[in-house]
DNA sequence: GGGAATAAGTGTTTAAATTACTCTTTTGTA
DNA sequence: TACAAAAGAGTAATTTAAACACTTATTCCC
């Protein structure tokens, strides 16, 4: 059976799920779709959709997401595969989750033709179908350890941003405060941002100091053995 | 196309491949199997299968290691899946890919039975057939990182171990020296290891305590906030 | 024009964790 | 009985992480 040819093995239907993050400068979102068609017609639910013949996986959830938000060059990253045996009630698919990252502010306008999705606040999201919400758990977990280990924040952030949304997004993604100092020391301690000669004039009076990411440096460092670790 | 019923989806075969590491007590090894049909009849290869209607991924994973190894209560753990459209010559196949962790020494006998199995080390295993270098790889970080935040070692371990064979373990995983006392002295603050007054007397004249893993005592550690860290 | 309000920006001290490092003990075997 | 072979054990130095509060720049309002 297992060391035998393939000829007669059951096939099934292979599924994707996205769990979208975004980020609106205060808290932690995803992007909900409702469903439009049965089962579960109606209710909210991660995007998704299905592998075709002639595409890989990374492909569909490519193709999948930018039919959605119109947008490519989204960071994108497989989570783990769902399999219960009756997990989608109507047939027996296997689900692949995958996440995505992206600037709301930037993305928005996008996404707002597209009428049925809808962001949400991670903590006042609504029931989702199937086990979509084992899904957005996973898919939380793994940003949190990630964030700490690769700079995946930056996909969250405008391509300029302050220190203080780096550190409220920070705060966002481990969901506990950080000391202001210790969070800027330790960031510039690691030198991958560029600080730029302009301010952000919208949060306060005395105004705040640009920076963006550079991923050039970044790329180099780790070339060099450098192990980013906030 | 995405928010449409699904009765016209593609589907497809659903393989499962396991990386099976083992411990002989110097170096780490996995368990290769030779294919004896086609494609690719003959050469070395993961032990694979193929998922079936009525189960899991994660149920599948466990039949196929039973089947060959005999053994239930492994540890296992779902690592990937892969999806390349053209990973298997004759047929279009996804693969999850799941690792497993077993001591050698006590599971041997119910291995050597199966004729077309072997262990290789690490270092010397074969050129393997379609992507099992990729999932091999993947599997080798996933336990690198998994081993410094989860006990898991254990499972690569006789019940009973000396603090010898612990540390070699490690240096196997982690590919690198350790200090014999830091390593001890980071062990016992732990706090999850019972010595035993018992001895093995097979690697030295003076002999050297044995330990076992408190797996209750580790498990109500956690409970109470205690996060595993090597 | 002066003062109040608001958020930005900035270092030091202390505690904790990690690393580096070597000699003595035990006991079986020659 | 002495030699070989691995086990066992502690301290000092360095690095990293955590706690902590005041000054500065600017606008807006009076």
């Amino acid at each position: 059976m297992v060391l035998s040819s393939y000829k007669n093995e059951d096939k099934v239907l292979l599924a994707l799920d996205c769990i979208i993050f975004g980020f609106d400068q205060e808290e932690l979102k995803i992007l909900l779709v409702k469903r439009d068609f049965e089962p579960e017609k109606g209710k909210w639910s991660l995007i998704g959709g299905f592998l075709k013949k002639e595409e890989n996986l990374d492909e569909a959830a490519t193709r999948i997401l930018r039919y959605l938000t119109g947008l490519n060059n989204i960071y994108m990253e497989q989570l783990y595969t769902f399999s219960k045996v009756d997990r989608d009630p109507a047939e027996r698919t296997i689900s692949v989750a995958y996440y995505a990252l992206i600037d709301i502010a930037t993305h928005d306008k996008a996404l707002l033709k597209q009428n049925p999705v809808q962001w949400f606040s991670l903590k006042e999201a609504p029931t989702l179908i199937f086990d979509h919400h084992l899904m957005v758990e996973k898919a939380i977990s793994r940003l949190r350890r990630r964030a700490l280990t690769k700079p995946i924040g930056f996909e969250l952030l405008p391509p300029k941003f302050t220190m203080r949304q780096l550190q409220k997004l920070y705060e966002a993604i481990l969901d506990k405060k950080l000391d202001k100092r210790n969070f800027i020391n330790k960031f510039n301690s690691l030198d991958i941002l560029i600080k730029l000669n302009e301010k952000d004039m919208s949060s306060s009076k005395k105004g705040a100091f640009l920076f963006k990411f550079d991923e050039e440096k970044y790329r180099r460092k780790v070339e060099d053995g450098f192990i980013f670790k906030i």
